[in-house]
RNA sequence: GGGUAGAUGGCAGAGUGGUCAAUUGCACCAGACUGUAAAUCUGGCCUCUUCGGAGUUCGGGGGUUCGAAUCCCUCUCUACCCA
């Protein structure tokens, strides 16, 4: 096991706050004095389908409580999902049934388990001991706080100047998961800066049932791919553990120049020191190293190289060629007329548009063009004629056409 | 329980009987420029179109009218105020 500074020393760097640094030490101090690991929570709600890169900030912390020997702590929110985290939001969250709740789960594991040791980690579905909560426990939970200290976060009391309802239940989520600490044992809680109020809650619960309190370890939240939002869902501006490589390298690529620290901080290993002098120089070429670790971390070091390679071919100033790997789509021969198809129906079908309107708007625009000199049509009513491994582009989209 | 104000395109927010497929902003898509960044400029942004138009839209349902997002009835939902 590692020393106590160390451990310290990982456990900071792109932290955002730690309640309380002191008894952090004294924590880990006696783990390594007795060979006892901690206890690191992580909770996470089965709200949707997508984990995204925000979601690992906090994980990546804990992967690397586990690479220091410590116990990571996985609660599935299973009983909270249904109440919904009011966080950071300034509405209510809808509540999902708990088939939904279920079905999300599963998929969550599997996407975590690309960053954390699942294998490894304790996961702990929360709904196991709420479904066993009785009213008068409840009671007594919530006898542990009261409206005014609910109603001064700040997600509240800007809600109530907005006029946007608040619900009760809403003002349960805090409790739920400071008692999800108190059954797991918790020794830090980890999470985004605006769970804070949350993993307080935690401390406040944990210290009432005779336990010593949990750290509350917050990450700075990550923003998403417009640089302004943070990364979420609904913002759309997220980039899934689950999406091809392809997609996470350009969705990277464009993300604007002054994200770049903040991201390369959140979401690799590299150093301090290192991140500085990869910022300082080009931004277009910071990206692509950036990029590639993302690529490299979900898809592994050859999609990487591929991913990266496949991108110069496309886009290095000079030479515009295509890339290695295009994605392919289907065309029946029995859908074109004497080996032709129009142009139009073809880039609906292709996906490359929703409608035929948008369609001839682009190509009127220009933005159609097929073939290996690349072709431009601009004719609204222009046939293609398909010949078998055509390639076919539409601004930045690009697409093979297998003819079958 | 009583009262008031609302529900318009992804969001915000105009429109209050015909000139409204619905001003505008944001978001989004494409073109130019570039580093597929940002900024800027241009075009587009319900569907279909023989590019003349045509068809479906303004919470749901019903009605008045030659004609409704706009008026009436009703239902559903929301916020605020009083209790």
């Amino acid at each position: 096991m590692q020393s106590v500074d160390e451990q310290l020393q990982v456990i900071t760097r792109g932290a955002a706050h730690v309640e309380k640094l002191e008894e952090l030490r004294k924590k880990l101090e006696r783990s390594v004095a007795t060979g006892k690991p901690l206890r690191i929570k992580y909770g996470i709600d089965p709200t949707g389908f997508d984990v995204h890169l925000g979601h690992t900030v906090p994980l990546r912390k804990l992967r690397q409580f586990q690479e220091m020997g410590h116990t990571a702590v996985l609660i599935i929110g299973t009983a909270t999902a249904a109440v919904g985290d009011p966080s950071g939001r300034d509405d209510s969250r809808k509540s999902l049934t708990s088939e939904q709740i279920e079905i999300n789960a599963g998929t969550y594991l599997t996407q975590i388990a690309k960053v954390v040791e699942v294998t490894r980690a304790e996961v702990r579905p929360n709904g196991n001991w709420f479904s066993k909560f009785g009213f008068a426990e409840l009671l007594r939970l919530l006898g542990k706080i009261t409206v005014q200290r609910m109603l001064e976060r700040d997600d509240f009391s800007n809600r109530i100047k907005a006029g946007t309802p608040i619900y009760l239940h809403e003002c349960l989520y805090p409790l739920m998961q400071g008692w999800d600490s108190v059954e797991i044992q918790a020794d830090v809680e980890l999470g985004g800066t605006e769970q804070l109020y949350n993993l307080m809650v935690g401390r406040d619960l944990q210290r009432d049932a005779g336990q010593e309190p949990q750290i509350c370890l917050t990450m700075p939240i990550l923003r998403g791919t417009d640089g302004a939002k943070k990364m979420g869902k609904t913002a759309g501006n997220y980039i899934g553990l689950a999406e091809p490589a392809k997609e996470q390298f350009g969705k990277t690529m464009r993300i604007p120049d002054e994200l770049l620290r903040e991201w390369f901080t959140l979401l690799t290993d590299r150093s301090e020191g290192e991140i500085a002098s990869i910022v300082a120089g080009h931004p277009n070429e910071a990206k692509k190293l950036l990029a590639t670790d993302i690529v490299t971390f979900y898809h592994g070091a050859e999609a990487a190289a591929a991913t990266l390679a496949d991108w110069n071919k496309q886009f290095a100033s000079g030479g515009k060629q295509d890339p290695d790997h295009i994605d392919e789509v289907n065309i029946p021969t029995a859908d074109l007329t004497d080996g032709a198809m129009p142009a139009v129906d073809l880039i609906v079908r292709a996906g490359l548009c929703k409608s035929k309107g948008e369609a001839r708007q682009k190509i009127t625009e220009g933005a159609f063009n097929i073939g290996p000199d690349r072709t431009k049509l601009t004719d609204v009513k222009a046939t293609v004629a398909m010949s078998d491994g055509l390639v076919i582009r539409l601004g930045r989209k690009i697409l093979r056409v297998r003819v079958s």
